[in-house]
Order: structure tokens, then C-alpha cells, then sequence
DNA sequence: TTTCGACCGAAAAACGAAATTGGTCTTAGT
DNA sequence: ACTAAGACCAATTTCGTTTTTCGGTCGAAA
């Protein structure tokens, strides 16, 4: 194991602490040194890896993100059609975020107003927006989505980003929602 | 003009005076005060007409809402088939509310883990799912809308309520809507 | 290179006092 | 009888101040 990789080694421990304790306390109720001694460290080694804790919340958010983006990337690639994959990756992407939100029910609560996590947000919005591009494209170049010029592709991609994000915080209210989950990618795949 | 209509012309006259001032100081800066000296009444003349403030803010609610379901009634009413009924209702919807919302800035950040307000806006969502039942039934009974049984309209009903909530919050973030919503609408009614 | 304890300043919590404010009650004018 | 208003109360909020906490830095040591 090279320097390299034990250094990210321990910053990867390290997230994995934070994980842990923000699952407990949330964003603004842990502190540093909380997370500092879940992961067997001392306070101020946290800042020989990262440089704030923002950035230690960024990268552990960042990693639930990608989890569930690799989820999602491998159940599309389970199946063929780009209608297919439009629906499996919407499927993927709302039970898993309600999954793994579950888990931080305290900072579930803590995410408006801050400016960072806006950007932040906005990032992760821009990937999934990216994602969902490709699949647009690919069943517009198919000729599998017929009704869309290729300038309003983004903008759908944008729309169904928008509805995901909607109903992400809608679903999280009731529990129904196995059937539900599978209207909602009827209707937008293929209408009602 | 009689007792009774008098008695709800002052009723009115107190949530018109409500809304200008809770679209200058929002829900929790205005007072009974304020709102009683807009009105050109005393604090407690309001009480013999509502029993509380939150019953006034209440009123207000409902009532620049039944403005928007009239609207969207309104430009429902003047297409016929069941799908494009939906399309317009969404489409105003979307643009209405947001159009309300954008004049009672204070208030939007105000509506946040309240109790009672909760209760109104399921209220809300109850209303808007049942208009939106009422197309669906219609569409579904003259096999406009081929894939839905029966048992599974009032769920759909639901999920595109939630997805008109979700794209509110999302849309309120950006200016060129206007195509957005097309193709919001085209999505949910014919599918991507 | 990696770890840590000691330290700093800014931000937030704690707290008691004072001012507001939602709501009631009695009174008065019509 | 009906409507309106001012005085009043209890509860919450606000405010000014003190105290504590916490994110972040630094120098030393292993």
C-alpha cells in the first residue's frame, strides 16, 4: 500500500465516521471533535485531511450520491431500450434517495438556506441532469422519443430533474409507494 | 343589502386588508393590529368576525386559491378532449401559482414545520387531487387514457399532485419557464 | 509525513428582563 | 340586539448581556 492509497484510506475512514455520526446528530449537532473521535483521530488530524468541515459534510454527501448513481447506471444497463432505461433509472433513483435520506432523518431538516449546500445541490442536480441527458439522447437519436427537437433535450432533462426532486419530497410523506413509484415512471415515459 | 350579506362583505373586506399586509410583513411580522388598522377596524372587531389569527390567514389562503382553481376551471373548460383538459389544468396551475406565490415572498419561508398549516395544505392537495380525479375519470371512461384501471386513478391523481408540488418549488428557481412547462405537460399527458 | 494538545476568536447558547402580541372582557354607541 | 372599541391579561417573543462552545490554526513531537 503506497502513500497514496493510505491516504485515501484514512480520508475515506474518516468520511465513514463522519457518516455515522451525522446519521446520530446531523449536520449542526456534531462537532468535529465528535467526528474526530469516532474515527479514533485527533481534532485538528481531521484538518490535515480536510480542510472544513463543509467539506468533510460535501464528500460524505457526495459519496451517498454516487452509492446510489452507481445503483441507478447499473439497473439501466440491465435493460435495452431507452424507454426502459428512462424508467429504471427514475424507479432506481427514487427509492434509493428515500432510502438513504431515511437515515439522516436530523439532516434531512437542515439543508435550506445554507449557500454552500445550494452550489452543492446544484451540483448534484447538474450530474443527474447529465445522466438522464444521455439516456435522452440516445432514444432521440433511436428515434425512441419522437416528440422532442434536439435544443428542448436538456430542458426535458431539466423538467425531469425538477419532477424527481418533487416527488422525492412528496413520496417521503407516505409509504404506498411500490405502485406508485411505477405511475409515476409510466406516466413519464409514456404518458397517461 | 341584508344582514347576511353585509356580515360577509366586512369578512371580505377584512382578508383583502389581511393580504396586502401579509404580502408587505409576511405571516409572523404582521400583527391583528396591522391587519385591523389596513382594514380600518379595531383589533377586537376583527375577533367578532374571525376567532383567530390563524383562522384569518386561513381565509386568505383558500381564498387566492379557489382564485387559481377558478382559472385553471375556467381554461379546463375551454378544451374538450380529457387529455387536453389535463394539459391546460397543469399548465395553469403552474403558472398561477407561481405567479401568487412570487407576491408573498415573506410568507413562503414562513411555511415550514408548522402544524396547522400542514393541515391546510393537505386540504389543498386533497382539493387539487380530487379536480384532477374528475379529469382522469372522465378520460379514463371514454378510453382516452388506455392504461389505468380503475383503482389505480386516485394514485395517479396523487403522483401527479405531487409532481405539480414538486415542479412549483423546482420552477420558482428559473425564468424561462414558460417551454418548461410545455413540456412538463406534454411528458405527463403523451409521454416522453 | 502524520498526529496531537493547546490556544484563539467568532459564533452560538443561556438567561433574565422587558416589550409585544394574540386573545378576552367589559363597556359604549347605534 | 348588533357592532365596534379600548383596557386588560397571560403567554410568547425579543433584546441585551454573559458564558460556553466550536471551527479552525500553530507549533511541537513522534
Amino acid at each position: 500500500m503506497n502513500d497514496l492509497s493510505k491516504d485515501e484510506a484514512v480520508k475515506k475512514s474518516i468520511i465513514e465516521a463522519a457518516k455515522r455520526v451525522f446519521q446520530k446528530w446531523g449536520l449542526h449537532k456534531t462537532t468535529m471533535e465528535d467526528i474526530a473521535h469516532e474515527a479514533g483521530k485527533g481534532k485538528s488530524t481531521l484538518y490535515y485531511y480536510y480542510k472544513s468541515k463543509d467539506e468533510i459534510f460535501e464528500a460524505m454527501i457526495t459519496d451517498e450520491f454516487s452509492n446510489i448513481i452507481i445503483k441507478a447506471k447499473t439497473s439501466v444497463s440491465k435493460v435495452s431500450s431507452s424507454k426502459e432505461k428512462l424508467k429504471k433509472y427514475i424507479a432506481t433513483m427514487l427509492t434509493e434517495i428515500k432510502k438513504t435520506v431515511s437515515v439522516y432523518p436530523l439532516v434531512k431538516g437542515e439543508l435550506k438556506g445554507n449557500q454552500y449546500i445550494e452550489k452543492l445541490r446544484k451540483q448534484l442536480d447538474d450530474k443527474e441532469e447529465s445522466i438522464i441527458m444521455e439516456i435522452l439522447k440516445e432514444g432521440f437519436e433511436k428515434g425512441e422519443f419522437n416528440f422532442f427537437n434536439e435544443t428542448q433535450l436538456s430542458k426535458a432533462a431539466n423538467v425531469i430533474v425538477g419532477t424527481i426532486r418533487g416527488l422525492e419530497l412528496y413520496l417521503f410523506l407516505d409509504i404506498d409507494d411500490n405502485e406508485k413509484i411505477d405511475i409515476v415512471t409510466r406516466m413519464i415515459a409514456e404518458g397517461i
